[in-house]
Order: C-alpha cells, then structure tokens, then sequence
DNA sequence: CTTGAGCTTCCAGTGACTGGAAGCCCCATA
DNA sequence: TATGGGGCTTCCAGTCACTGGAAGCTCAAG
C-alpha cells in the first residue's frame, strides 16, 4: 500500500504518518522507488494510534500503549495504570475548564451587550472596578 | 519597578512578561541602565492579562480585550461577543474530554489490570477484537 | 509526449511559553 | 577596594503534535 491508501483507510493524513515514521511509531519498508511500501500491519498500528489519540494519549503513552500492545508478556495492569493517569489528567482538565466556564457564564450574563460602553466583563478583567 | 516585583504583583513570571513586551502586549519604558521600568499601568495591563489568560482567552483575544478595554467608545456587544464565542469553544472541548472520559473510564472499569496479559484496553485499541 | 496526481524530502511555522547560557549591573559586606 | 551573589539583560533552543509549502521525482492515462 502506498502512503494515499494507509491514509484514507486508517483516517489518519499523509503528513502525520510521515511524522510518526519520523519519530519511530511505524517502520513502513521502501519499494523500488522509494515510494513508502506499508503492510497490513503498519495499517493496524496506524489505526490503533489513531484511535489510542482519540482518546487524548499523549504521543509517549501510545509508544508505549503500542509496545504494551505487542508485548506477549504484559500485564494489564500496566496498562490500566496508564489508562488511569490518563483519566485522571482528563478530569483535572475538565475541571478546569468547567471553572472558567462558570465564570465567564457568569459575566457573559451579566453584560448588557449593546452600543454602551460599560462592561461587567472589562470590568472584572481590570480588578473588580474599572 | 523592575520585572521581579511586577511577576510578583501580577503572579507572571519574568520570563512571560519579557515574552508579552515581545509580542507587544506590553511597552514599558527603560531605565538608564537598560533594566525595564515599569509603571503602575503596566502592572495593571499585566493582571488584567493574566486574569484573561486564566479564563482560557487566547493571546490574541487578549489584545483585543486590552484593545477594547482602552477604547472608551466601545461597545460592550463587542466584548460580549468574543466572550461568547470562547464560551462556545470552551463548551466544545468540555464536550470533547467528556466523551473521550466516557469512553476511557469505561475502559478501565472493564481491565482487571492485575499480572495476566489480557486487556479490554489494548483490545478496544486495536479495533474491538485483538 | 504531455499532463496531472501522487509521492519524496526539507524547511518553517503554529501557541504560549520555558530553560539555559553568557554576560552586565547593583548592593552589601569584609 | 575587592568580591560575592542576586537580579537583570539578550539570544538561542526546545516543547507538543502536527501542518503548510516548495522543489522535484514517479507513475498511469490519453
């Protein structure tokens, strides 16, 4: 398979699986012409990266998600603490934003929105009063 | 002021504030020495970046809002506007990590996660039967 | 033989910093 | 007066995960 059809069938763009061969997440042979020559194989890693960043996996975690993956003697403990931190990660960030959402919610309800001037938003922005 | 009291007061760091004069966020004049001088509305320009930065704005809605907030002919639909707009963002990546949660700590309720190799994980990972 | 799509490499840019090196400047102490 | 240390300066490079673009080779169709 040439790089067009790994890339449409595993949804993952040319540029990014030239990447990813970069840093060693695929190692595609080589035909004649130099044209990268991908295996079922590389296909499945690929589609497995793909969905392994879907799910906010850092690139480092899928390396290591992958070689867990093709790793005989795992144990899926490993892989579930990764998993865990992962999540973890993934609430903290949540909470975040849900804190800014509140409130930036909060002042956008609060603005009148129109040709004044006078704007609650600016006004906390700048300290509380101005 | 220097730079180490204005990090201080405005909880930037140096290195972040010297980034915002950069990027011309910031001008504050100079001393005979070359160290930064700063005024007392520069310090407020910075709180009022760091407090925009801690609602998710992005540096360039940063200087809008800066903008805005200077302008004394505004009008506070245009602050509303960009407010509302990130709201939005925001809302859509809350959405985005919820679903990626979802699906993780689904994941990770189903791995034993003890010392045996097989794994709901690396099995959703690389296409649902592997 | 030409055309155009697809492939190659390499370089640069994104956003918002952050770390580190090399080298002034200033103040306090011995 | 020397020195030591902290604070300041600039500049360069790295982060993360791509993404865009240029220049040029290859291949299949007409």
């Amino acid at each position: 398979m040439n790089i067009g059809e790994v890339a449409e069938r595993s949804g993952i763009p040319p540029k990014t699986i030239r990447y990813y061969e970069e840093i060693g997440l695929v190692r595609p042979q080589r035909s004649a012409n130099g044209y990268r020559a991908f295996r079922e194989s590389d296909l499945h890693k690929l589609a497995f990266l793909g969905r392994a960043r879907a799910l906010g996996f850092s690139i480092e975690d899928c390396r290591t998600l992958l070689g867990l993956y093709e790793d005989e003697s795992r144990e899926s403990g490993q892989v579930k603490a990764l998993a865990e931190e992962h999540l973890t990660a993934i609430d903290d960030k949540i909470a975040q934003l849900q804190s800014m959402r509140d409130t930036l919610s909060h002042l956008v309800a609060a603005c009148h929105g129109d040709h004044r001037p006078d704007c609650p938003i600016l006004s906390d922005l700048s300290g509380g009063r101005g």
